[in-house]
DNA sequence: CGAGTTTGACCTGCGC
DNA sequence: GCGCAGGTCAAACTCG
């Protein structure tokens, strides 16, 4: 049975779950969810309430975000890898800048290219101590407005600016996914 | 001076 | 086995 379960919770408790970012430039355009294989993600559309195979929707309203944690990732043994299996979540905003407030501070350790993207893609850890959080970010190149970003992980703190929980990050949502 | 960024080297998995 | 692509490391560098 695949590991499985919804990311985001509409608590108002900022726990740890919560890393959808809340620039103020971006518009949401699609959560995408990745299971084992890279070209195995599917897109799913922020739209109202819908569900799919072992996927659920959290959200309520216009908005709907299905978050599908098949911990499947595919094994990548590298010097220092511990193994796990995480479940990454990767979500298209819209925005003019590739590096979204989400909260929580990021160190950047790498950039590489991509084949067939004039973008590089980005990856950064999360700064803060025993948290094992990285995301990539990548710009796409036939839309260059799009940015894609890839959590991997889930944060074991609280965020670490003053700004919203979670019912906050929900009502931007909705402002900016009203196209 | 500490925190974060840059960037080339290195490692690993995968396909051929 | 080899080459490619993706991911990570770490030293040098920048910036506040």
């Amino acid at each position: 049975m695949d590991n499985y379960q919804t990311m985001f919770h509409s608590s108002s408790s900022s726990s740890s779950s919560s890393t959808i970012p809340q620039s103020s430039h971006l518009s949401l355009l699609n959560y995408m969810v990745m299971n084992s294989h890279a070209q195995d993600h599917q897109y799913l559309t922020v739209d109202n309430t819908h569900s799919q195979g072992n996927n659920t929707a959290t959200f309520e309203g216009n908005n709907s975000i299905i978050i599908d944690m098949k911990n499947e990732t595919k094994p990548r043994k590298k010097k220092g890898d511990k193994g796990s299996k995480k479940a990454r979540y990767a979500f298209e905003t819209r925005s003019q800048v590739d590096i979204l407030d989400d909260g929580y501070r990021w160190r950047k350790y790498g950039q590489k290219a991509v084949k067939n993207n004039k973008f590089p893609r980005s990856y950064y850890r999360c700064t803060h101590q025993g948290c094992n959080v990285k995301k990539q970010v990548q710009r796409l190149s036939k839309d260059e407005e799009i940015v894609v970003t890839t959590y991997e992980g889930m944060h074991s703190h609280p965020i670490q600016t003053s700004t919203d929980n979670f019912e906050h990050i929900l009502k931007q949502m909705r402002i900016y996914s009203s196209f």
